[in-house]
DNA sequence: AAGAGCATTCGATGATGTCGAATGAGTATC
DNA sequence: GATACTCATTCGACATCATCGAATGCTCTT
């Protein structure tokens, strides 16, 4: 791993973390001297990476990350298949649905059709989630090789599930069903109901679900239905062959 | 500048240009050794920068780039206070609004709000124009101090701007009214105003227009006076003292 | 008026990124 | 069905390059 660049992305990390910082915070957040962070700093800020606000000195993001945002969004193959049957979905819900990837051990919300009936038009694509608290990140953790990144389990709520052992319970029962449903885990007055995108490797690169408000939940039979079918449906546009995505318990006998 | 560093921006953007590189290309079009460009790229695949497909082994943008757009956006102070002033104009003018920012010769729509009849609902934040071709981009080069970036001025279109002279004269004009127009120097069929975001030193970090439809141009004064007085206020609350900003011939003597 | 905190610059050190060649897997070709 | 090709990947040695600490100039505060 070359030092440099780690570095480089550490302090976009830092950066993406509060909205002005100064050099010296940087550089004690990373235990790194102030003119190493320096040194990186300038040359992300000649690429626009970062910008340098002109009075305080502090620097913040720049405008070429929305670019390569932006970019990600449009070459990813995945969101432009969900589209359509988001739509769709929405429609036939009633609920706000989302499509999400994995990113560490959190879920970045690549798509989302807002509900029907314009509760709220927020854009939320792009907001992250932990994958534990959610819906879509459970369906992906539980098509993930490696599972859980070992990771302490954050609370977002007084019923978000921070028991390891629970939780790799829980996916077990996604892996089998191909559902995860999520109540009030993440956000209060908030439940989630998801199921995996299956691509032509067998591997599950994203998922869709549904934002469902509290006082709508269990959510009704139809509705779930409707979930599975845009999932299997959006795989197989992907390449996929079997939906829901076959159990691996083993490296297979058969391959 | 920090030389890994840098190779691993120029990567990023090199993977911004094309759906899916191998690296090969990459170090191609970078000059530099395949083992360079793989350490680099092993980097920011650790960090979700980039991804890689399982199957052709080929390198695309990674999620990690969406959540620091994202973050880019919503701790731009230019963007939460434009939001709600763009809304009103959409509704008085009845064409889109869009606000930019400047990214080397290039402006990146921070904000757009779709027209009120609807005529379509791309989310186009995060696009980039070049700046010679749109009124968003004359505004920015008008107000910046580096003016023109002495690169080759692309042609998007019959009409647009290429002799660096003429753009010159028209930046001239847009720093003594205020206002910058385009019509059909970046798209066929689509025409442009725009006028100026000024902060508390007097700086353009930013700029605000409508997208006109070709067959309402010219735009009538009307609309005009909304987007001056919507920039106008825009920049008083972000602590400006003067609209339009100072032509600034010389560096001042009051200085 | 003096002090602190900040970004920034500079030069010497050695750690670190760079390169070229070799490997292996996978695929297309004959 | 076997071969040749392309491609990503690994490894080790060299010298470049990033790193660090101290010093500077600046603005804002006390």
């Amino acid at each position: 791993m070359i030092q440099a660049v780690d570095r480089a992305v550490r302090i976009l990390m830092v950066l993406q973390g509060a909205r002005r910082v100064s050099l010296g915070e940087i550089a004690t957040e990373l235990e790194l001297a102030p003119s190493t962070v320096h040194g990186i700093i300038r040359t992300l800020l000649g690429h626009g990476m970062v910008a340098q606000e002109r009075d305080s000195g502090r620097y913040r993001l720049g405008p070429a990350t929305l670019r390569l945002g932006n970019v990600y969004l449009h070459t990813l193959e995945l969101r432009s298949r969900v589209v359509g049957w988001a739509e769709d979905l929405a429609r036939r819900t009633g609920c706000a649905v989302r499509a999400g990837v994995l990113l560490q051990g959190d879920v970045v919300v690549v798509h989302h059709e807002p509900s029907p009936d314009g509760s709220r038009q927020m854009p939320e694509v792009g907001i992250v989630i932990p994958a534990h608290a959610c819906a879509l990140g459970k369906v992906l953790l539980a098509g993930g090789a490696d599972e859980l990144g070992s990771r302490p389990l954050r609370s977002m709520t007084a019923d978000t599930v921070t028991d390891p052992a629970r939780l790799r319970a829980e996916l077990d029962v996604v892996r089998r069903t191909g559902i995860a449903t999520e109540a009030e885990e993440a956000v209060i007055g908030e439940c989630g109901l998801a199921a995996p995108l299956v691509d032509a490797s067998g591997e599950v690169p994203g998922a869709l679900g549904l934002v469902v408000p509290a006082s709508r939940w269990p959510l009704d039979a139809a509705a779930t239905e409707a979930v599975r079918t845009a999932a299997r449906s959006i795989s197989r546009e992907l390449g996929a062959s079997a939906w829901p995505p076959a159990v691996r318990e083993l490296p297979a006998a058969s391959a």
